[in-house]
DNA sequence: TTAATATTGTGAACAGTGTTCACATACTAA
DNA sequence: TTAGTATGTGAACACTGTTCACAATATTAA
C-alpha cells in the first residue's frame, strides 16, 4: 500500500516546485508580471500542467498567503522565550508590533499581500477564514489585556480598539515605505518607532474612545463593499 | 488664426473624454480590469486613437492622479472659509486629516492610486514632482506649525515627524478599510476618529521622537527600492 | 502476461491584453 | 489644384490566463 503514499508524496513535491517556483518569481519580479508561463518554464512543466495542482493563478497566491501568516506568526511566538518572557507586558506589545512592521521590511510581497493588495478578489474575501490571522489578533489582544491588569494601560481602554489603532498606526508606516511616498531623506524605521511610541502615549493618555468592543470572529460573511475595486 | 484653437480644442475633448471614460471605468471595475480596447469602445475610437492622446494606458492612469490631487486639494482649501477660519488651529489640523481619511471613502480610486498603489510603477517614481502633493505636504506642515506656536503641541515637536505620524495613522485606517482587512461588525469611521484624537494626544504628550526634521522636497530623485515591487 | 483503467502532462487553441505600424482619409496652407 | 500634415483605422505582434482533446504512462484486474 506504499504506492498510494509515493503518489502523495510525488504531488507534493511538483505542488512544492510551483510555489517554490512562484515565490521567488513573485519576490523577483511581482505578482502582476509573473505569468503561468513563467513559472511552467521554470520548473520544466507545460503551463497546462499546473492547472492539474491549482485551479488557478490566484491560488497560487491564496497558498502563499497562508504560508505568509506562518511566517510571522512563528517567530513572534519564538520570541517570547528570551529574555522577552518576563518582560513587562507593554515591552512584549512593543515587540509583537516591532516584529509587524520588520516583517513588512524582510518580506515587503508577502505582507503586501497580506494587509494591503485588493488585487485578488478571494484573498479580500476570505480574509477572516485564515486561522493564523485570528489568533494572531486573539494573541494581541490577550497581551494588551494583560497591560491593562499590570496598570501600564488605563483601566478603561478597550483593547481591541488598542490592537487596531496600533496595527493602522504600523500598517500606514508599512504603506509609505512600501508605496514609496517617503521622500528620498526620510527614515522609515524612525517614522515606525515614533508612530509606535506615540500611539502607545496615547493609549496611556486615556482620550475616550468611541470604536465598540467587538465579538470576535462572527459567522456571518459580510458583503463586498461595491465601490472598493481598483487597481 | 482660429483654425489652430479649434484644433486644439478638439484635441482637449478627445483627451477629456478619454480620461471621463477612464475614470469611470476604473471606478466601476478597477484600473487591471479596465483595457485599451473598453476605454476606446466607450468613446467610439479605435483602440489605437488612444496612442494619439496618451503614450501608454499608464500615463492615463497618471493623469488622473493628478487630478486626484487637485479633488484632495481644492475642498480642504474652500474648508478655511467658513467658521473654521478662525477656530483652534488643532481643529484645523483634526479637519485636514479628517478630510484626508473621508478623501478614501469617497473617492477610493483616487485615493489608491494616489497613496497605497505601487501597480503603476512611474507614479512611484515621480512622486515628488506632484505640485500639489508638495503643496498639500507643505501646508499641513506650517498648520502644525501654528498649533505649536499656539501652545497647543508642544514646543520640542517636529511638525514634519507629526505629520507624517498624523498621515501614517489615517492612511492605515484608510487601507484596513479599502483593502476589507477589518471584520463585518467594525466600523471603520470611528476608528479613523480614535486614531485621530490618540495620534494627537500621544503628539500633545510630549515623547521624544526619533526622526529628524528634514529639508521638504530634495532636488535628487532617489533610487528605487529593488525589492519592494509586488503585486 | 495481458487487458482495462485511471493519472498526469502535452500541444494547440480560445479569448483576452498593451502596443505598434503601414495605410487611408480628411483637413490645412501654398 | 496641389502638396503637406494631422489623425483615425485595421491588422498584426507578442503577450496573458485558461481550457480541452489527446497521448503517454503507471496502476489495477483478469
Amino acid at each position: 500500500m506504499g504506492i498510494k503514499e509515493r503518489h502523495e508524496r510525488d504531488r507534493e513535491a511538483v505542488s512544492r516546485a510551483i510555489l517554490d517556483a512562484a515565490r521567488e518569481l513573485f519576490v523577483a519580479e511581482g505578482f502582476q508580471n509573473v505569468s503561468i508561463r513563467k513559472i511552467a518554464e521554470r520548473i520544466e512543466y507545460s503551463p497546462a500542467a499546473i492547472y492539474g495542482y491549482f485551479p488557478s493563478k490566484d491560488d497560487i497566491f491564496f497558498a502563499l498567503a497562508e504560508e505568509g501568516f506562518r511566517l510571522l506568526g512563528d517567530p513572534a511566538a519564538a520570541r517570547q522565550d528570551p529574555q522577552l518572557q518576563h518582560a513587562p507586558p507593554i515591552e512584549r506589545i512593543r515587540a509583537v508590533f516591532w516584529r509587524f512592521y520588520e516583517f513588512s521590511r524582510e518580506q515587503p510581497q508577502y505582507f503586501a499581500l497580506m494587509f494591503v493588495d485588493r488585487s485578488v478578489p478571494r484573498i479580500s474575501r476570505e480574509y477572516e477564514r485564515f486561522a493564523f490571522a485570528r489568533d494572531l489578533k486573539q494573541h494581541i489582544v490577550e497581551e494588551l489585556r494583560a497591560c491593562i491588569t499590570a496598570g501600564e494601560l488605563p483601566a478603561t481602554l478597550d483593547p481591541f480598539v488598542a490592537m487596531r489603532a496600533l496595527t493602522a498606526g504600523l500598517l500606514g508606516v508599512a504603506v509609505l515605505r512600501l508605496s514609496e511616498r517617503l521622500a528620498p531623506g526620510e527614515n522609515s524605521d524612525l517614522l515606525a518607532s515614533d508612530v509606535l511610541n506615540l500611539t502607545l502615549a496615547g493609549l496611556r493618555a486615556g482620550v475616550t474612545l468611541q470604536s465598540p468592543a467587538r465579538v470576535d470572529c462572527p459567522l456571518d460573511i459580510p458583503a463586498p463593499i461595491a465601490d472598493a475595486q481598483a487597481s
